[in-house]
RNA sequence: GCGGGCGUGGCGAAAUGGUAGACGCAAGGGACUUAAAAUCCCUCGGCGCGUGAGCGCUGUGCCGGUUCGAGUCCGGCCGCCCGCACCA
């Protein structure tokens, strides 16, 4: 029994320094054990890390130092997704060079990564705003302009009003930037893009391959490529009715079916057509230009009532020369899908059926759900959508929307207008093209010169890394790489004339699409990746982090893996086989009288019986006890990584980290829970210590037989270490921490039985060998207490390097096994019966149970079910 | 509106269709102590019966179904959370 407390902060920094100075999470390239890389999403540098950082880097070391134990040669890497706004703010409030303010974040971050005993391999650190990184960023960008991956036009793009900047479709969030929060608004600029929608089929179809992401993700890129089959139809334009030379218009539709119910055609305010009609018709063009107005917020866009204007012209409906629709310019038809245009068939869908009613122009039903009279089906103001048989459709009546999709394609496929078929069947997608162009210094630079005569002209591959400059100022709103003349004013790289350096930046999404990829090999100096080292690395086997890149930079990094392989940097498609999106780090809110927030390290908090009232430390004002949200400054509900590592240590802090809650679901920070891992520690410290001394005059060999005392040690550690082993593998840790609680609860209670005398020689050994097994299936959750508590036993090395013990699998097999009974589903009673016993056997000793007798009342059961090694079942 | 997930004690949770509540937090009681901390032991879903060991009933949001057996599977509601949202 040692009466010494485990002191963390020795050991933990003792530790550290021992890893460290043995270089034993440095991963070699060359080994030739299995590889396994397992990787957590890499910080921004913001300052210092936070709770949600300890929970996901946490979660990602189990899985190295286990997956280690486990003989494979693991990657585990980090690295800093440096490049960002906030460097720029800091810069522009503080006067601090965004560079200096990312290095020193860096600096910090690392210490306090450090403090966690992570076991990272810090030789292969990166971070994006290094030249070093960027500068084969900028090679990828001319190989993929070079391959055609890259495009430069001039587009409606999210401006960010607050940032200055450009944002992807991906970044605008309910009409807000992602960042900054601002109300996005619409802007015509020229813009770099990725072509990203060049793999839209291809980012869909892979989704069926990922079985190891989260159903959610997947559910969520699909919806966001959208991929939606359908038709693209040519509407002949009535001539005198038109004021232009356009004499048609085409359309997209999905529901094509339901061309008996087309009651108008609708342009976008942006439609060619609609300007050029414009042009001659003030009235419309007035109200081109009030769609535009309201429109420049994304939020007005999303709220806007629907509103049309006509324009006097007819389109000739295209199964029926006879028959013509009028058309409309109208707000809520967007330009950029499909063509821009539609036929609008009110009876089924929702959006025309609000426009009809609004402009009186009636419905008709065509598709008539099962059950329901045709006669007197009628749509008023819910538009049917779901399925059903043609009616009022002519030649489809009766047909399935299926079918009467297929005779209207291939109809009208085959039928010309001015020579050319009618309609043609069309793929559409929701995923637009990367616009990654941003007007920001602190990011990587875009390496094109512009020049009169050449137009845009890439730089050569020999004069990369074209770096910030910088000498630069921020005392001024917009890009500072505009206002560097020296920087930017170049000769073209192909004429030798005067040319302009591009000033835009790219998106950091860019910087964090391809780091996995270069933590393979991250000193290479004349390539992004060696192809050879990345194909045996990738994919990612565990990839960990938050669930709010399930688009963006999760999609960005499958299209940018595809990109690279195009150019021959890598030589696969996927970059990460296996996906665990971790949940959040929740807090209480704590509030003074006035409203203010308090933080949580500020007060107080006392029971009163079972109620619970907050304090306010320096005053002694009462404190209300708020609801429990994200961690966030701004609600004050943090909880300061640094402080809990120096109270508790950092084994604690991880351990609560695990035990508290299902992984994928968000935690509650509660200082009483993490009091509680606390106290697990000292717990198993002594409990450790006991075991080393009860084990001390153990025998070299393995006894040939076991007491009962030592049978029970045995079974507990081998069934912990069969289900922690498989815990891990499915990344169930809350499950895994409890098992070895269970186990550690039923060592001490055997060994708090012996006293140090009477320890038999086969009950040491047991006791010795069930400790080396709950140190090891701690040390992946507990490293440094391990450590220490492997020193104690007596043994050699470091359990960090140590092999995962090896499970004696007789062990989890009883001789006798206990068999609840129930009568017609209820519990009754308990049969232990032999571990093979026959059905038959197990029947008579079920019905010689008096428990039984009496539920049968003399009466003969209908039915035995014996399941084996799990229940019986008596029906009477 | 569309899509997805979830609903279990006072709380966090566990449970290949097979003993619901493992493991922990809080709480209550006790031991040790001059005292406290620490530690150890006991109780802990609800209702009822019993002096007691114990026993009975009931219980996984609600209603139904499948099954010998349902927290788990199916259908329909209710509630909460998340994602997308004029994508034709």
């Amino acid at each position: 029994m040692t009466n010494e407390r485990y002191n963390a902060r020795d050991a933990e920094q003792r530790w550290q320094r021992i890893w460290d100075d043995r270089a034993i999470f440095t991963t070699v390239n060359d080994d030739p054990r299995p590889k396994y890389y397992v990787l957590e999403m890499f910080p921004y540098p913001s300052g210092r890390i936070h709770m949600g950082h300890v929970r996901n880097y946490t979660m990602g070391d189990v899985v190295a130092r286990y997956k280690r134990a486990r003989g494979f040669n693991v990657l585990h890497p980090m690295g800093w997704d440096a490049f960002g706004m906030p460097a720029e703010n800091a810069a522009m409030a503080n006067k601090v060079h965004p560079k200096n303010w990312t290095y020193e974040n860096i600096a910090t971050m690392k210490a306090q990564l450090r403090s966690m005993g992570l076991s990272l391999d810090w030789s292969r650190e990166v971070a994006t705003c290094d030249p070093s990184y960027y500068k084969h960023q900028q090679r990828m960008f001319l190989d993929f302009l070079e391959a055609g991956l890259v495009e430069r036009k001039k587009s409606k793009v999210n401006w960010d009003p607050v940032d200055q900047t450009v944002l992807a479709n991906e970044q605008v969030i309910d009409g807000r930037g992602w960042r900054s929060g601002a109300l996005v608004e619409q802007r015509e600029l020229v813009q770099w893009f990725f072509k990203i929608s060049d793999y839209s089929e291809e980012l869909l179809a892979a989704l069926d391959t990922l079985d190891r992401w989260p159903d959610k993700v997947r559910t969520m890129q699909r919806n966001w490529i959208g991929r939606s089959e359908g038709l693209l139809i040519r509407f002949a334009l009535d001539a005198a009715s038109t004021t232009t030379a356009a004499r048609e218009v085409e359309v997209f539709t999905t529901r094509p079916d339901t061309l008996f119910g087309a009651k108008f055609v609708a342009l976008s305010p942006d439609h060619p057509l609609a300007n050029d009609v414009a042009k001659t018709n003030p009235a419309l063009a007035a109200f081109i230009e009030e769609c535009r107005r309201t429109g420049t917020a994304q939020a007005a866009i999303d709220t806007a009532e629907k509103q049309g204007f006509d324009t006097g012209i007819r389109a000739v409906h295209p199964l029926d020369p006879s028959w013509t629709l009028p058309v409309y310019v109208a707000n809520f038809v967007l330009m950029d899908y499909g063509t821009g245009a539609i036929f609008g068939c009110p009876a089924h869908d929702q959006r025309d059926l609000d426009f009809v009613n609004k402009y009186g122009l009636g419905n008709i039903p065509v598709v008539c759900p099962e059950g329901q009279d045709p006669k007197t089906f009628v749509i008023t103001d819910t538009a049917y959508d779901g399925d059903g048989r043609m009616i009022n459709s002519r030649f489809l009546d009766g047909l399935t929307i299926a079918d009467a999709k297929e005779q209207v394609a291939s109809r009208l496929e085959n039928e010309k207008l001015a020579g050319h078929p009618v309609a043609k069947r069309q793929v559409n997608f929701r995923l637009r093209d990367w616009g990654i162009s941003r007007q920001r210094y602190w990011g990587c630079p875009i390496p094109i010169i512009h020049c009169d005569d050449c137009g845009s002209v890439p730089v050569p591959v020999k004069d990369l890394p074209v770096q910030l400059p910088d000498d630069i100022e921020f005392d001024r709103p917009g890009n500072p790489l505009d206002r560097h003349a020296t920087w930017r004013n170049v000769p073209c790289p192909q004429c030798g004339k005067p040319g302009r350096r591009e000033t835009d930046t790219m998106d950091t999404f860019v910087d964090s699409s391809w780091y996995f990829a270069r933590f393979t090999d991250p000193t290479l100096t004349d390539a992004p990746t060696d192809r050879a080292v990345a194909d045996a690395w990738m994919p990612v086997n565990q990839y960990i982090g938050g669930v709010e890149h399930a688009i963006l930079h999760l999609l960005y990094s499958r299209f940018f893996t595809r990109a690279m392989k195009a150019t021959g940097h890598i030589g696969l498609d996927e970059p990460f086989a296996g996906l665990f999106t971790q949940g959040m780090v929740v807090h209480e809110t704590y509030r003074k009288a006035d409203g203010t927030f308090v933080f949580p390290a500020d007060i107080r908090i006392e029971a009163d019986g079972d109620s619970r009232r907050a304090i306010l430390i320096a005053t002694g004002e009462p404190i209300t006890i708020g609801s429990i949200e994200k961690m966030s400054k701004s609600k004050r509900n943090t909880v300061d990584p640094d402080d809990i590592i120096a109270t508790y240590g950092a084994d604690t802090a991880r351990w609560f980290m695990l035990s508290d809650s299902p992984p994928d679901r968000d935690v509650i920070w509660s200082e009483e829970r993490v009091q509680g891992a606390s106290r697990f520690v000292q717990r198993l410290w002594r409990l450790v210590n006991d075991a080393a001394e009860a084990g001390k005059n153990r025998p070299a060999g393995r006894p040939n037989a076991f007491g009962e005392d030592a049978l029970a040690i045995r079974k507990a550690a081998h069934g912990a270490l069969d289900k922690v082993s498989g815990g891990i593998e499915k990344l169930h840790f809350n499950v895994c921490l409890a098992h070895i609680r269970e186990f550690s609860n039923t060592f001490a209670e055997v060994l708090g039985k012996v006293t140090a005398g009477e320890v038999t020689p086969d009950l040491a050994w047991a006791a010795h060998e069930a400790a080396v097994i709950l140190v090891s299936l701690f040390q992946p959750m507990m490293p440094h207490l391990a450590e220490e508590c492997w020193a104690a036993l007596g043994e050699t090395g470091l359990v960090s390097e140590a092999a995962w013990p090896t499970l004696e699998p007789e062990l989890l097999v009883e001789d006798t096994i206990t068999l609840p009974v129930q009568v017609n589903g209820r519990k009754r009673a308990d049969v232990t019966v032999g571990r093979n016993a026959a059905s038959g056997e197990i029947e008579a000793a079920v019905l010689a149970l008096d428990e039984v007798k009496r539920a049968l009342n003399g009466a003969a059961p209908r039915k035995i079910i014996v399941v084996p090694q799990r229940i019986v079942n008596v029906v009477a």
